[in-house]
DNA sequence: TTTATATATTGCAATATTACGATATAATTT
DNA sequence: AAATTATATCGTAATATTGCAATATATAAA
């Protein structure tokens, strides 16, 4: 079909897939470094950074912000993003939970 | 255009995206969290335990592997599958990167 | 060797993603 | 107010993803 099951799934699972959806292209694995680097910009520096088009960035910053990933600021006539650590959080404590409880004696 | 600009951004970045991809989807969510409960299983177990079609979960176990997120073991008749922490330490080393230079009081 | 069991592959329909040109919106400067 | 600057949205084409029925493959059991 293309369309996942979602409701099969629960909120948890949900949301560690959504945030890992945001971070699944690697341009916005680029903007996610570029602001860490940074700590924060506006969108049109990320156009002068990245060979990617103004629409397509904007678009970008759009889903990452949508996941909670990054956050904007207006200020002025421009929008200061920078990273949302709580989010990154969230998949932080996920992953560092597999490394530490994978077993790999009981590996096959 | 449909097609992520792969050429333009670094291997580095590619495989975080690419890592994340694999996960960005709450059926592969659920895989590997049965993975870590029960250590290894095999594809039927998986087709059992989830609400999807065996052709769906045998696409996803794919995926999963090819991204290195798992791994399999033919045994006889059955392929057991388990988690490769090596790829998941990946993403975690880029996360807490993350959650460690983020600065709350940088951002905008 | 026929049958059963376990998984993979193929083909397809529905939907989602990626990228960008054109254009809209909204605040700033002149 | 008109021009400039910064970002967002719309529309669209190309491609990717999701899910499954049908079928193929491959090993084990009878």
């Amino acid at each position: 079909m293309g369309i996942t099951k979602t409701d099969f799934f629960t909120s948890k699972q949900n949301q560690l897939a959504n945030l890992a959806k945001a971070l699944a292209n690697p341009a916005r694995i680029a903007i996610v470094e570029y602001l860490l680097k940074v700590d924060s910009c506006i969108c049109g520096d990320i156009v002068t950074e990245l060979p990617l088009a103004q629409p397509t960035i904007s678009q970008h910053l759009k889903e990452l912000k949508n996941a909670g990933i990054i956050q904007g600021t207006i200020e002025g006539k421009s929008i200061c993003y920078c990273l949302n650590a709580d989010a990154i959080q969230i998949l932080q404590t996920f992953f560092s939970k597999i490394i530490t409880k994978v077993d790999k004696n009981k590996c096959c």
